[in-house]
DNA sequence: AAAATTTAGTTTGATAGTCAAATTAATATA
DNA sequence: TATATTAATTTGACTATCAAACTAAATTTT
């Protein structure tokens, strides 16, 4: 099996079943309600105080209705906190509530045990080639 | 920036975009109509003869019912045939009708660009270390 | 051969995620 | 003050998904 058919099978499977994979590792014990999409939202409001609606959608790329809908659900499973701005009395701004930023960090975990499965056992150089390669898929992707 | 930050930050933005990115990459001009999943059923059916449904289910890792819902919708825009089987009543194949096998050749056209885009400029060391580096990727997932 | 079981696929009812367009409420501008 | 803009929510429509109920056909048991 040469190395691009070999990129593909993998590239393929990771798209296929990217949320069946990210479901599986959210959905432990604590956080059973967690979906994957629900981890990205909270991953976007981030841990850093609060944000409003608008902005979050736009970083998620969805429009504010579907956000709505997200938040929605989130608020009431206890994930996020929903608190109209004092400012502008337009603005919502949404934040992590506690139990938001310890699932928050549990995902993280899941990010570094990832990162580390991958680079482990591979020297600098071959990190690099790695990071060479990646940037180009990002590249790739963007354009 | 790291290279384990760096990784990182790749990842997300591929779980997050990714039905984005494929989708993106499948609706253009004649295959407007074809959404991201439907392209994993066609893949899933492949050019060669026809399978039945709890077969490409499978590969797919979804159930029979919503394959059905699927190639239902795949039928009607007529990128699949779906035929009874005459050896066993109870079968129902499904095959890539010549559209279905046109938009399969298409796709493929995308994920050899893409794979060319990450390869291109690799040496056949580089290359190797790649292929190392997705491996464990990959046996991560799946364990 | 009739009855019971298994198998293949579809249908149904429910939920999540998504968008575009309509709506509501608040702020900014003319 | 009237108008326009902005922020968010709601509505209506669609896709994707599953589990469970169902239908039809084939296989096994009695």
């Amino acid at each position: 099996m040469n190395i691009n058919h070999m990129l593909n099978e993998v590239l393929v499977r990771l798209f296929r079943n990217i949320n069946v994979i990210e479901e599986r590792a959210i959905c432990s014990g604590e956080y059973k309600d967690v979906t994957a999409n629900d981890m990205h939202v909270i991953e976007a409001i981030d841990m850093e105080g609060a944000r409003n609606m608008t902005s979050v959608a736009k970083s998620l790329g969805v429009t504010t209705g579907t956000l709505t809908i997200a938040v929605n659900s989130l608020v009431k499973k206890g994930y996020v906190e929903r608190v109209r701005s004092e400012e502008d009395r337009r603005v919502v701004l949404i934040s992590l509530s506690q139990k938001g930023r310890k699932a928050y960090l549990h995902h993280q975990q899941f990010h570094e045990q990832m990162i580390e499965a991958i680079v482990e056992e591979l020297s600098a150089e071959e990190q690099a080639v790695l990071e060479k390669a990646l940037v180009k898929l990002d590249r790739f992707f963007r354009k």
